[in-house]
DNA sequence: AATGAATGAGCCTTCATTCAT
DNA sequence: GATGAATGAAGGCTCATTCAT
């Protein structure tokens, strides 16, 4: 029976995870401004001035919750993919890795996902994320494209990845209300969705608007 | 019958109106927390009893402003359909609708989309409209197999809807930081993605995650 | 029986004055940082929030206790020297106007002179009011001194004009915790003193320190 | 034998001095009430249960700093003076003392005269303290005076002494901001202007207040 | 002897909301 | 119809002080 025996003065280290874990949770939960530290103090199990001597303000604690989510997010989908995966491959993992993150780590999608964006003191930073997001698939599309000796105007580039970005951020949002749907099922097809539309622009098949009148 | 005549002592339909213009605005800049209620009757230019006697509680003058902007998008796209457009022209002039509405009453837009979806209160309602809009999609993604004797999974159907509408989000969202895009220009993308993903559960030629390990 | 029959809901400008006069006497009684809104609020006899509509921050607030009674001072003494008394009269009239400022507000002076002084964000601002005054009493004596044509060095100048606004301060401070005692006596005293500085610094016949060793 | 050979384990005395000297220090730079008991550890370099361990409460805190400076402010004079010197020169080696102490422990000073005053816990110390200078000098100027067979209203000679006390204080504290300034200079004109007061009550050419209306 | 960990209490500030004129 | 005046309630933040190691 040498389980956990200490209750309390327990080490800082444990203590700051104790409280990030609690802020996502009441984060994400009540959003950033009716979030109060009182709650989340108690949600903590410990008292507030502890909160505000680890992580300082209410401000910083927010933006400590993003840093660690985004962080946690991020090397999961780097570990999922490795340095040695083949290209064809990569896509694949990385969704299936974003997915499982949401479903495992519901409430910091939330923080990140639905209550950073509105708070104009993140909103920009959170922007800013999506943007390179955007980029990186941007990226992905116009490689594939240039090996096949096709253009594609940049915009189109720009939208197409962003609306590639959005689909994810959809289902994993759709996950986040479900906790018994598969991730992996979203995975698979969000691969399809993205081969089709590169798939897409490859072909120049495309649909065009109708003339006015 | 003179145009404008008075400037106090307006009608309470016009007074209201403008209460509400006052509203989204600082509720999309601020967001419902820190939005607060003299901001608003500030910058509506009325005293804040007023604004209560008009239009009730913060909660429920947030809410007048969901309503008023939820149809406005409704009604807009609806317009824009109308009831005899042939089948296969109805998603473009629907998409091109919807990215005109964020095009021009952006605040709006902010505030359903990005404000609302953290607040509890305000989010069921939010996210069930956005279901019914996904089931609007699926139906007719369902409409078109049927119509070729295919059958898919429900949730395949689902999903799919959930992210041509989180696509369509995504873009919107683009278009609502930058005021001179085209919102024509996403709309055809849009309807591209639309069509394809269509085709692609249509023609069965999908790619199937690896078996693992 | 019509004596000020309103209780509640008095005019801007007449609460205004009773919060500063609260303010006046809790920041005499307890100093800046002990003196709390609630206890100014209850003594005003009115609710914190109007405190900090009306008057702002604790800062502000004791700025504008700072600002109302040190004009109310200069007034006080301005008014009783007036523009046209002859010149060996103004001290003795500007000095009896000081002493009975302090003894008629006593609040007021404890707070200028006591409480401002050791509060850095207040300290600069009250040693440039003094700075001003001992300017004022070394033009004075200059100008005597250039009547009679005898130079001093500056320096001295202004060592015994902050000797003479001292001394007159420090009596000051006597009177505020004698409610009983003479201010004219002081004034008296204090004319004397300031007169036989004058006159010693006139004469030439100065002590001067012995040889070291 | 050497010098200063530990850093840490330092004997309790040296321990007491240095936490004195970091509180000195605080206290004269934020006043009692904004110093925190957190900064005056960290400036003393130790944690924060030693100062308690060692001194006590923040007010005890305080207190000790009151009397240790307030100590080292009479012995310094009391040294100067000593025993043997003749009656005339008591007063030049005493203000000379003063003016020197001043200089050298600016902080004290500050404590002292600046900081202690408005806070009611210890104003009222430091008001006896001030009161008993006051009767030293009132003592000195009587005995002048009897000798010469005059006599003078007791109020008018404590009035007299206050002068005198205010203004070696305002001069202590004009030269507390200038630290180049030379403290002997104004122990020379502070002498001057005590022996002219003095001169002046004993000669009975005083001037007299005009006749009211 | 020395300190990191911990907290009760209090203060400044703001906000949604209402009342009396 | 319209508004200045007014407040209960709550939330962010800090501080003096102590305990367990």
């Amino acid at each position: 029976m040498s389980t956990t025996p200490a209750f309390r003065r327990l080490p800082r280290a444990v203590r700051e995870q104790q409280m990030l874990d609690a802020a996502v949770r009441v984060f994400s939960r009540r959003g950033f401004h009716a979030a109060s530290m009182d709650e989340i103090a108690e949600d903590a199990g410990i008292s507030k001035p502890m909160v505000y001597a680890y992580l300082g303000t209410k401000e910083e604690l927010f933006i400590a919750c993003l840093h660690r989510e985004g962080a946690r997010m991020l090397e999961t989908i780097a570990g999922a993919i490795g340095p040695d995966l083949p290209p064809d491959q990569r896509l694949w993992h990385g969704l299936q890795a974003f997915f499982g993150f949401v479903a495992t780590y519901r409430d910091g999608w939330v923080v990140l996902y639905r209550q950073a964006r509105g708070e104009p003191p993140f909103a920009g930073e959170l922007a800013m994320m999506r943007a390179r997001m955007a980029e990186v698939v941007a990226g992905m599309l116009k490689r594939t494209l240039h090996a096949e000796g096709r253009e594609v105007r940049e915009t189109d580039l720009e939208i197409q990845a962003y609306a590639l970005v959005g689909a994810s951020e959809s289902l994993a949002d759709w996950l986040a209300d479900r906790p018994d749907a598969d991730p992996d099922q979203l995975a698979t097809r969000m691969v399809n969705i993205a081969w089709l539309g590169a798939d897409q622009l490859l072909s120049g098949e495309v649909w065009h608007r109708p003339a006015e009148g």
